[in-house]
DNA sequence: AGTATGCAGATAGCATCGCTATCCATAAGC
DNA sequence: GCTTATGGATAGCGATGCTATCTGCATACT
């Protein structure tokens, strides 16, 4: 198929692809003249993998350039490709880190760690990540969210394996390197989309409980 | 104190608290004269709020703006507060939703929820947002993420569960819509580092530990 | 009193990101 | 032969989050 199949059938404009093709995240078509190139079914894949990773995960094009590439290479084993997807889902912006009470955030952070027994590497990003949040927790006075960090990393867990559960599952290499893509970036989304809802139940079961005693009868808390 | 104190005082540079005062994030100082105005510890706090909301929990200005003006406040319960921090760290980019693939996964979305028995607003934005992982996810064909959709919810609700008591033991109006705020947007930031230091550690034990044997001998698997 | 520094408020500029628009020569389709 | 589409290249655009500069005045130091 050509450029405009290829857009119609993704929902994906024209200059949008171009855009994309020089950018690399999509391989060029195969050329037959100058001004003709193929594209086939997987470009049509690859450019909707490439929009759920941009508009539902928040991927960056360059990231995403690098999650792609990752995909692509068959010396890779899935736990490496790990490290690709952790950092297409590791924000840019950060607090300043050059500060003592960032340091002492860090420190936190690799001993929480070293006390769940978890095995990370020990420059691993989220480590950074972690000690932002514990950072920007002491700085706004806000230590109760803190003390539920064992709850926080107990749900991490379960989930995380359930997570490389289903990425084990799988036999076929190629396929477990896109689940790893996959679930690491839209499971993400997933979750944060689930939380909020659960939020909104919890809270209107136990906050707006107290001030407006007809509730929906039967709503149940899940306990 | 005047801005030259607030700016070292907070690391945040002058210009940039200048801005913030233009775009309403940040209360004017007290006028003393036509160029001196006097801040005081609650702007310093304002102020590292913000950047937690900005750096940490990767809010928009106009979000946080949103969010500040809401803690202002006296007419508003915590659970009123949850829909304007859900506003908050809700992205703005989101995929074509004029398409019936996501009107499909929005129904289910909805199916979800109700299965579920979660009390939640017909209108929230989360509900928007977990269609459209689903979308993505049905698009990218890794219907295996979404059989996982019972042991995400089961975390998020647990999760939500934690955090909706940590503000409920709070008295005082004023802490508890601080911390619902806190807790929604660096709540989310704290689970999304410890799930990818959860998810290097399950992934370690479970597909690193085939490929090579020796692992760091004693490594708890957390069950 | 004189000088240097700092401040408030206003306006303009800037870097990045993710596209979008335009142009050109050529090929396809009717 | 004529319209339309294509590939490739280059330039521009709108939003975001600052950053820099200017002006007139207050403050601090000496």
């Amino acid at each position: 198929m050509r450029i405009g199949e290829l857009s119609r059938r993704s929902g994906v404009a024209v200059p949008t692809i171009k855009y994309y093709l020089r950018e690399g995240l999509l391989e060029p078509g195969e050329t037959r003249a100058a001004n003709q190139a193929d594209y086939s079914d997987a470009h049509l894949q690859r450019l909707r993998l490439i929009r759920a990773l941009l508009d539902v995960g928040g991927v960056s094009i360059s990231s995403a350039r690098d999650v792609i590439a990752a995909l692509g290479r068959t010396d890779l084993q899935p736990h490496d490709l790990l490290g690709v997807a952790h950092h297409a889902v590791t924000p840019t912006r950060h607090p300043d880190r050059d500060t003592d009470a960032w340091r002492d955030a860090r420190t936190a952070a690799d001993q929480f760690v070293a006390e769940r027994g978890w095995f990370v590497q020990p420059n691993a990003p989220a480590r950074d990540q972690l000690a932002d949040v514990i950072a920007a927790l002491r700085t706004v006075n806000a230590p109760e969210v803190l003390d539920n960090l064992d709850a926080y990393a107990t749900s991490a867990l379960s989930l995380a394996e359930v997570e490389v559960d289903t990425v084990v599952a799988r036999g076929e290499a190629v396929r477990m390197l896109e689940l790893v893509v996959l679930g690491t970036v839209l499971g993400e989304a997933l979750f944060v989309a689930l939380r909020l809802l659960a939020h909104e139940h919890a809270s209107m079961v136990r906050l707006a409980a107290a001030q407006e005693p007809s509730l929906p009868a039967g709503t149940p808390s899940q306990n």
